[in-house]
RNA sequence: GCGCGCGUGGCGGAACUGGCAGACGCGCCGGACUUAGGAUCCGGUUCCGAAAGGAUUAGAGGUUCAAGUCCUCUCGCGCGCACCA
């Protein structure tokens, strides 16, 4: 294709117009209190210069793309799809008046420079430095309008003090249960020392450190020998790490956690608020994981102790024929008899043997073994042997079940195959149905005991009766329980944020830690030539001793802070991303997340952060909330998830498969232009479609019409001439020489030009709020097609419909805009602010209508009224139809639909 | 297994609250201009049929004057969760 001739010569337009919208910095945004110069296109068409206060300011729109990770191999063509709505939307915005924030910037910490670093001795700076610049060289040849001047980046120690900085608010935090928000800690330790005088310093800092929002913990975790840390039971996929796939094992070591599991309430009530999609919502409220029930207390036969479960079943409690305990549960050793001790040994020696997904993969086949302990069910006293399997998880609820083989599924396996018995309490409403293994709602049977009866009660009012008696009886209470885990912060890394910690001794010599203070950030990792992870499982930075020991005696933390940390909060500093003595200023925060649509009005990206980077964002930002640094609860109003863009053959695009289309090739052949319009064009934003070379050409045609429609097609052989040209300062002359077309004139336009102009801004604006960008691309084709046909081409229709195109092919756009100012007299105000052009419905009124005739539902004739006529007129004229006549002819009409100004059907027996 | 979403020409996909199924583009067929064209322009293109006409939105049933759209079941595909009591 390179080899043959272009459509049009965007080889020397699209370097000419990125050149002028960065030398004039067009797209900047400008936050209140800036300095607006006066000559900014933004200045001119909004009349405001100078400094100016956010009531001078007009409305904002704040438009985002998940930054990306700036990888080595560079971008592919589904890289800039997402990248590519955003920036019509912006564009578009624009044009409606609106300050549009568009920025752009790079989660740059991870794994994969690590690796590098690792294998070659190569700091990962500079291999994040390169792969900033192949990524930023790639964005901005796609002519994307992004503010540069906010442009960040995760690894910038300008950027991570601040992401430190939230660590500490989230360290000096705790969270309030009755005012439901996160308060300063100084608050709660003022408190404590009201209540308890002169507690030893010790104990007031264990209850300290069990409240802060960020804690220390010695607890199981994934820790993953393939790389060499821990990992969040977020980044765990089917016992393997999500990145690299390597496997994980269980393993008790000292982290960070973030305490994320007590905003699990507000975190699921608030995705009421906020427009995001369905089965977004859903994979959120599935990973939260709220399940309501109740707790219960088993007393153990021959001992003081109890056994608390819960279940989501209470009114199931008198079909409860076993017991359950996880394998880890703290009491097995303690009831297990003698006689079992070895058999129980060995069953958790197995279980601790083996791998998660070992014990995933095995679901099907139960195991477990009885403790030879026995325990009363509350209800009926009836004693109830004990097992321990490992189909319980020691991490949900509280470790322990209570078993009803009739009505839960894997109890009914469990007891299957171990003999255990099966009691029916609950019948279904439908006879047909067999009561074993039923888990659905019915009516409780056989749940009668000396004190209380279910019998004869519906599901939901059984579990009402049973759990209020418990409660009453002290033997339990209503329970919520979530899946949501507390966050899992410290990773063994070196390229990632280091804690602002440092590690001292008491004077009983006991290990406590301390926080720096906020003139002490930027916390810097040290320099290393060794970037390995070490082998006792120490993070690489404990290598640095220099850094790690402080003349004070104390150490720092030698963890470092999850990539996700970088992520969580970047839309905030975008804001005001230079800002050295605030994460952001009120000002500019009040500013971009306030409005009707509160935090960022559209955020697009992939579906792969649907629970990880949305959970924790809106985690801290509701931290950040509760201590008053932000003034929306919810960071993303709007979001939309695109669909993946899949290879030429229909698979995932991927080095292996060899499918893999990078953004160079179209652009160099057909032009950031044609690209962007057929990112646009494939299909729906969400839905994911395959990239077809073919598709490519068609809309590049497309663009060769629109040029063409302004430009006479002898011109074609200058451009063709200027082929060799790449002199950047000569662009701008040779397209020079190229003129419009004769057949563009300063006239009047007739009345269907002006409807075809007219019902192309009406499809085009509303297909742009509806983000449907595909069938407004389409509407510019028709319009197109359409407008190459006048022989006269008025300079006042032609002039709107560039306004009309430049947010999808703002290059070509901006060049006929150029050309055609020149001699339609309209001023040369930067297309970019030009104002987007109203449709006026009067235009688009015929005189004439089709109405479509019907007989039975069938259609058979498509007749012409007037628009007027009313429906007494049109049911006349269809039956006057001669294509209708001999359908009727003979026949009964039992009636006559009329859809006014729509359609007839003639129902005819 | 559970939850969510989706099935429309040879292909990507249109069809807002039920109201002319197949917009727009690709591909294909024919024509014009041309030394030539894989450039451009014009015309055609759901299927069967010479035509009249008939069939058609995964399949089966239902509601309705009217169903791609609403309801029920079945089949197929995609995504998410996955022993969460």
């Amino acid at each position: 294709m390179s080899s043959s001739r272009r459509q049009y010569p965007f080889h020397l337009i699209e370097p000419k117009w990125q050149k002028v919208w960065d030398e004039g910095q067009a797209f900047r945004a400008f936050n209140p209190g800036d300095e607006i110069p006066p000559a900014h296109p933004f200045a001119l068409r909004h009349k405001i210069s100078g400094k100016v206060s956010a009531a001078q300011l007009p409305p904002k729109f704040y438009i985002l793309d998940m930054f990306p990770y700036p990888s080595g191999a560079g971008l592919h063509v589904g890289h800039p799809e997402g990248y590519t709505a955003t920036d019509i939307l912006a564009r578009y915005k624009r044009a409606r008046g609106f300050n549009v924030l568009h920025p752009m910037g790079w989660d740059a910490f991870g794994l994969p420079a690590e690796q590098f670093a690792v294998k070659t001795g190569q700091h990962p700076r500079k291999t994040t430095e390169e792969n900033i610049a192949t990524f930023k060289r790639q964005i901005k040849s796609l002519g994307f309008s992004y503010d540069w001047s906010r442009e960040i980046a995760t690894t910038d120690p300008d950027y991570f003090k601040w992401t430190q900085w939230i660590f500490l608010k989230l360290y000096n935090s705790y969270f309030d249960k009755d005012k439901n928000s996160a308060r300063p800690i100084a608050e709660l330790i003022a408190n404590r020392k009201s209540q308890i005088s002169n507690e030893p310093e010790s104990s007031l800092r264990a209850f300290i450190d069990s409240q802060r929002l960020a804690f220390v913990t010695e607890a199981p975790v994934w820790w993953c020998e393939g790389l060499g840390t821990v990992l969040a039971n977020e980044e765990v996929v089917d016992g393997k790490s999500e990145v690299g796939g390597f496997p994980v094992i269980r393993k008790p070591m000292r982290q960070w956690m973030l305490r994320i599991t007590k905003y699990a309430e507000r975190l699921l009530e608030d995705l009421d608020t906020i427009d995001w999609t369905d089965s977004l919502k859903e994979m959120q409220r599935n990973w939260i994981g709220r399940s309501e029930g109740a707790e219960v207390d088993f007393q153990i036969a021959g001992s003081s102790e109890k056994i608390r479960v819960f279940t989501t079943r209470p009114d199931t409690l008198f079909g409860a024929t076993y017991m359950v305990l996880a394998p880890e549960h703290k009491l097995v050793d303690e009831i297990t008899t003698a006689e079992q001790r070895d058999a129980i040994a060995n069953y958790k020696t197995d279980v601790t043997k083996k791998s998660d997904l070992e014990r995933t993969e095995l679901a099907k086949d139960k195991t477990g073994v009885f403790t030879g302990a026995y325990a009363f069910n509350p209800v009926n006293q009836q004693n109830i042997p004990i097992w321990i399997a490992d189909y319980v998880l020691a991490s949900y609820g509280t470790g322990a079940i209570m078993a009803v083989p009739a009505h839960d599924t894997r109890d009914f396996e469990f007891a299957t195959k171990f003999n255990l018995p099966i009691v029916q309490v609950v019948q279904p409403s439908d006879a047909k149905t067999d009561w074993r293994g039923f888990v659905g709602d019915g009516v409780s049977v056989n749940s009668a005991g000396p004190d209380i009866s279910l019998n004869g009660l519906p599901t939901a009012e059984a579990k009402k009766k049973i759990t209020t008696w418990l409660e009453s009886k002290g033997l339990g209470k209503r329970t919520i329980n979530y899946k949501l885990r507390d966050w899992l912060f410290s990773r063994q890394r070196y390229w990632g944020e280091p804690f602002p910690i440092l590690w001292k001794r008491d004077a009983s010599g006991t290990l406590y830690h301390e926080a720096l203070p906020e003139n002490a950030l930027p916390v810097l990792p040290p320099q290393l030539t060794d970037y390995k992870p070490t082998a006792t499982g120490e993070p690489p930075l404990a290598r640095a001793k220099n850094w790690v020991n402080l003349a004070t005696g104390s150490q720092r933390e030698t963890n470092t802070m999850p990539q996700w940390a970088g992520s969580c909060w970047y839309y905030l500093r975008f804001l005001d991303s230079k800002n050295p003595n605030a994460i952001v200023s009120e000002e500019s925060e009040n500013y971009w997340m306030s409005g009707k649509s509160a935090g960022v009005d559209l955020y697009v990206g992939g579906t792969e952060h649907a629970v990880l980077h949305l959970l924790y964002a809106r985690f801290w930002h509701k931290v950040l909330f509760d201590l008053r640094y932000v003034s929306t609860p919810e960071p993303f109003f709007k979001l939309v998830n695109q669909g993946m863009v899949l290879g030429e053959d229909n698979q995932k695009m991927s080095k292996s498969r060899g499918n893999v289309i990078p953004v160079d090739a179209p652009v160099r052949d057909v032009g950031t232009d044609a690209l962007r319009l057929y990112e646009m064009f494939m299909g729906p934003l969400e839905m994911v479609k395959p990239w077809s070379t073919r598709g490519v050409e068609g809309v590049y045609r497309f663009l060769g019409r629109v040029w063409r429609l302004f430009v006479d097609e002898k011109s074609e052989t200058e451009f063709e001439q200027a082929e060799t040209t790449t002199e950047p300062g000569k662009h701008g002359e040779l397209l020079n020489q190229i003129r419009l077309g004769s057949a563009i004139a300063d006239v009047a336009p007739t009345a269907p030009q002006l409807k075809a102009l007219h019902a192309c801004i009406k499809k085009v604006t509303e297909d742009l709020d509806g983000l449907r960008f595909n069938t407004a691309i389409s509407a510019l084709m028709v319009f197109v097609n359409e407008a190459m046909t006048w022989e006269t081409k008025p300079a006042a229709v032609i002039r709107e419909f560039l306004i009309l195109l430049h947010p999808f092919a703002p290059h070509l756009a901006e060049e006929l805009w150029e050309k055609l100012s020149a001699v339609s007299g309209q001023p040369s105000a930067n297309l970019a602010y030009s104002q987007w052009p109203a449709f006026d419905p009067a235009l688009l009124v015929e005189n004439e209508i089709e109405i479509p005739v019907q007989i039975n539902g069938k259609l058979r004739d498509v007749i012409k009224v007037p628009t007027d006529a009313d429906n007494a007129k049109i049911e006349t004229a269809a039956l006057a139809s001669d294509k209708i006549k001999p359908f009727v002819d003979g026949k009964t009409i039992k009636k006559v639909i009329v859809v006014p100004k729509k359609l007839v059907n003639i129902v005819v027996s």
